[in-house]
DNA sequence: CCCCAGTCGGAGAGCGCTCTCCAATGACTC
DNA sequence: GAGTCATTGGAGAGCGCTCTCCGACTGGGG
């Protein structure tokens, strides 16, 4: 045992020694590339159960030109200090693309990128054959990655549209019809007077889902509603609501452009003695861990995170498999998620 | 350029064709593996850029059997639901793995584990070279995939000492200790009547850090006080504070064995009317995002975890580099750090 | 009975790299 | 001036695998 831990791991010739057949023959058996005789795939089989035979993966890689791995690659998370798997929403994105890549037996890399750098980095890693393409989770809308990507001709499907157009796949998420949802679900609780705390706006989710919630709101009859600008963090939702507090005392409902944020304004909300719902109804986005943390817990809209990052996996896998240059994007509709909060 | 990048990518033979030198010495001049002269070397570096060369990773692991990378295995996070990344501890100790291994190029393949098939298949995976070693964060502890990696001659470290003894490096916290940083503070703001939030029994960790907390709350004086048992979420510490404001309603102290149980342990004592900290002082575990985003902010022993991170790193890539079989293993202290909640 | 198509195993080239040898050169000693 | 040795470039084997050929064998039709 120990001996034979210490021994070079057997290859192809020693299964194919034992099983008395040519290394193509195993090969095909491991591979089922075309038809072997029943019989000494068998004898095969035993062979390789025999030998504790394992494909190595370098020297499979070196002629099919294929690592069987992708990366998982997040830009742009330098300002959370590395901590973004634990931000609730990418930490379910992430969580989202592990567990749609598992099933298929496949591991991704993951790779951080934030300064030109680490950029260049991981595009030279990816030229390098270390991966057969990437799951793009970009924060900033500005971020230059997915163009180095294309221009590398790496194989890429990006969370989120890109902010200019490029020749990349994609999956998105309708943010103007959540904006849309979180307004008739206030509406319908009798809400008048409402306010919404914003993305940073650079973003393009963040437009839309303002933009959603505005139309919604001036289509049900209503006059243009305040807003304050946050910047997608548990802070900046406390900030926007104390400011939003100051200047409009009597709101009775706020939707916040995530959980996050909702979640800082449902702590200045009990700071200053309004009941959620009762007072204010509350509403967040993206149904992440921090919405079911919550007390009250988030109303929100939801994401579907899970099917998307399982469509993002699919988009990727058939590009690669087909060796085509198409570029497929696909938008998921958001679902309203009712909790307490409103 | 479009057309560059279509055709097959320029391989040693190339740049030493351009150069006028031999594969060998292109070779030499990458690795820097022995004397080149500087002015060939000069050559051949222009030569690298010009072709827009980049080594093929497959290729060179198969004859160095070794890949320069390493996995991540996160094993037992069935019962999160794949979403152990989201866990503020866990996906700090995973950030902090990730930080520690940027700087030295290295990306991490990210591999979950919680079922026997999913281990087998990690270990499998490893066995066929996709990384030269594993960090394992283990939740559980009667966790069999160390035991499997010993076995499979797997290089690893692991973060928290195993159950039972394995020739295997670790890296640790002297729980212990944090468990009397915490009663010592709570005795120096006067409380007289603590309690404490334990983890599950089975973790060595939580046992050292109630025991830590037992001896040193009898060491001052006092006569034994009372613990009930959590299980590490957020649900938990709140029907364990429940339950200890119905037994104890008097208590004045509480020290909860991590910051996500310390947080529900917050939601509790607000809906009872309990001022935090005047009234009961509340004292967390870990230092993780869950005690600055808590509510009065979270008094907590730290876990140097990014330190952490960065030590299982280097223990790591020294067994790989030295292809020793050595097993070295690394205690760390805590600290506490104080906030508002105590 | 022969031929041809179809089926399936084996031989061998080669993927891109590292690394061991070996040879060539020059420096230095005696 | 010859021998020794350190220094540095090149040739070529070989890492473990896949895949294209090729050849052997089978069966069925004319």
């Amino acid at each position: 045992m120990s001996a034979a831990s210490q021994a070079r791991p057997p290859t192809l010739e020693d299964v194919a020694r034992v099983a008395g057949v040519s290394r193509a023959t195993v090969s095909r058996v491991i591979n089922t590339t075309r038809n072997v005789d029943p019989v000494i795939q068998e004898t095969v089989r035993r062979a390789i159960a025999k030998t504790g035979y394992t494909p190595n993966t370098a020297a499979r890689s070196l002629v099919t030109r294929r690592t069987g791995t992708i990366a998982l690659v997040v830009s742009g998370a330098g300002d959370f200090g590395g901590d973004i798997l634990v931000d609730p929403f990418f930490g379910r994105v992430a969580s989202g693309i592990i567990s749609a890549l598992r099933p298929r037996g496949i591991y991704p890399l993951l790779m951080f990128a934030d300064t030109p750098e680490t950029r260049a980095h991981v595009v030279d890693h990816l030229r390098q054959g270390n991966a057969d393409g990437a799951l793009v989770v970009a924060i900033h809308s500005a971020d230059p990655l997915p163009a180095m990507l294309v221009a590398a001709n790496v194989p890429s499907v990006l969370f989120a549209r890109p902010t200019r157009p490029l020749p990349i796949s994609f999956v998105d998420l309708a943010h103007r019809e959540g904006g849309r949802l979180a307004v008739d679900h206030l509406v319908a609780r009798g809400c008048r007077r409402v306010a919404t705390i914003s993305g940073p706006l650079d973003v393009p989710a963040s437009q839309e889902r303002l933009a959603g919630f505005r139309e919604a709101w001036v289509g049900h009859g209503n006059p243009e509603a305040p807003f304050v600008e946050g910047n997608f963090t548990l802070d900046s939702g406390e900030r926007a609501m104390e400011r939003l507090l100051a200047e409009h005392p009597d709101v009775d409902g706020v939707f916040a452009a995530n959980d996050l944020m909702a979640s800082g304004a449902l702590h200045v909300l009990r700071d200053h003695g309004r009941r959620v719902p009762d007072d204010v109804a509350v509403i967040g986005f993206d149904d992440s861990s921090a919405a079911t943390a919550s007390r009250p817990a988030l109303t929100t809209v939801r994401q579907p995170v899970e099917d998307m990052a399982a469509e993002m996996a699919s988009l990727l896998l058939d590009r690669i498999g087909r060796q085509d240059r198409r570029v497929t994007s696909v938008v998921f509709e958001p679902t309203l998620v009712v909790r307490q909060s409103a």
